[in-house]
DNA sequence: CAACGGACCTGCCTGC
DNA sequence: TGCAGGCAGGTCCGTT
C-alpha cells in the first residue's frame, strides 16, 4: 500500500500529537509482523519521551532517549490516532499509549509491517545503511540517476523501484512518472539519455509532491492519522487504467506485468 | 555486483 | 451460494 506519499500523509499526521510525550505503555495485541515485535519493546520504551518523528524512504523513525523505532507500514499498514478506549478491530496489531492521553494504532491485515528498536545510530542498520538518496531533497537529479543507470540493463520501471537507487517510489509512483517522463517502463535504464533523466528526476518530484498534496492515494485500505482516505487516486493517469484511454491522446493503455509487478503504459505517449 | 524468482500474509474480486 | 484462483500499494533473501 503506502509508498512515499502515503507515509509522509501519516507522519504529518500523527506527528502534532506525539512529538514531545511521554509514553506511558505499549500494548501488543499480535505482534506477528514481517518481523516479530520485540518482547522487551514495551519495558524498553515505557516512561521515555518520543523526541522526534521522522522519514526514511518509507520507514519512520522514532527517537527515544538513545534508541530509535522503526516503523513501516508494508502493503497494508496504516497508524492512526485514536482514544485508548476506542475498541481494537481485527488486524489492530499494537497500540502506544501516551501522557497526553493519546493512543497510536497500527492496523496491518497482510502484517507485512514492521515495529522495530534501533540501538544508536539508526543509519547504521542493515535496512536503512543502503538506501538511495530521497527524491524530494537536493541531491537527486537526472545526473545522479544518469550516473547510477550506467551499464545496467534492467528495466527502468524496476530499477526506480529499487530503494538502493531512490527511495519511496513504489508500483504507482513508478507507473504515474514514467507516463509523465514520456518513458517505455522495459525501456533498459542505461539506455537513457541524460536529458530524459532530467525530465524523469523532475516528474518523480512532481508526482509524489502532488500525491502528498491530496493526501496520498487510497486504492482500497489506505486512510490517514483520522481514518480518511487519500484523493491523489482520481489524479492518477496510468496506474490501474489499463484498456481505458490515455489522457492525453486518447490511445488505448496497456497493461502488462513486468517483473510481477502489474505496469501500464501509453504506447503512443511513452518511448 | 546485477538480475530474477520466491517467499512472506490476508482480503477481495472474478469466474465456474 | 461455494470454492478455487488470481491479484494487491513492499522488500528481503537466496540463487544464478
Amino acid at each position: 500500500m503506502p509508498e512515499l506519499p502515503e507515509v509522509e500523509t501519516t507522519l504529518q499526521g500523527i506527528r502534532p500529537h506525539l512529538v514531545g510525550q511521554r509514553i506511558t505503555g505499549l500494548v501488543v495485541r499480535d505482534g506477528r509482523l514481517r518481523w516479530p515485535i520485540p518482547q522487551d519493546l514495551g519495558v524498553q520504551t515505557q516512561g521515555l519521551v518520543l523526541n522526534r518523528l521522522s522519514r526514511r524512504g518509507k520507514y519512520i523513525l522514532g527517537q527515544v532517549g538513545a534508541n530509535t523505532l522503526l516503523f513501516h507500514l508494508g502493503m497494508s499498514g496504516s497508524l492512526r490516532i485514536v482514544t485508548p478506549q476506542s475498541p481494537p478491530r481485527k488486524h489492530d496489531h499494537y497500540d502506544f499509549l501516551f501522557e497526553n492521553g493519546v493512543c497510536l494504532r497500527y492496523h496491518d491485515p497482510r502484517r507485512f509491517g514492521c515495529l522495530l528498536a534501533i540501538e544508536g545510530e539508526p543509519f547504521r542498520h542493515p535496512l536503512l545503511r543502503h538506501l538511495g538518496p530521497e527524491p524530494l531533497e537536493p541531491g537527486f537529479d537526472g545526473r545522479y540517476l544518469s550516473e547510477r543507470a550506467q551499464g545496467r540493463s534492467q528495466p527502468i520501471k524496476a530499477f526506480l523501484m529499487d530503494s538502493k537507487v531512490v527511495v519511496g517510489v513504489g508500483n504507482i509512483y513508478a507507473n504515474e512518472a514514467l507516463f509523465l517522463a514520456g518513458i517505455h517502463p522495459n525501456r533498459a535504464a542505461g539506455r537513457i539519455s541524460k536529458a530524459r533523466f532530467e525530465g524523469l528526476a523532475h516528474a518523480i518530484r512532481e508526482v509524489l509532491s502532488q500525491a502528498i498534496t491530496m493526501g496520498g492515494t487510497t486504492l482500497r485500505d489506505f486512510v490517514n492519522e483520522s481514518g480518511q482516505p487519500g484523493y491523489f487516486s482520481q489524479t492518477l493517469r496510468v496506474y490501474g487504467r489499463g484498456g481505458e484511454p490515455c489522457r492525453v491522446c486518447e490511445t488505448t493503455l496497456k497493461q502488462r506485468p513486468l517483473g510481477q509487478r502489474a505496469t501500464y503504459w501509453c504506447p503512443c505517449c511513452q518511448h
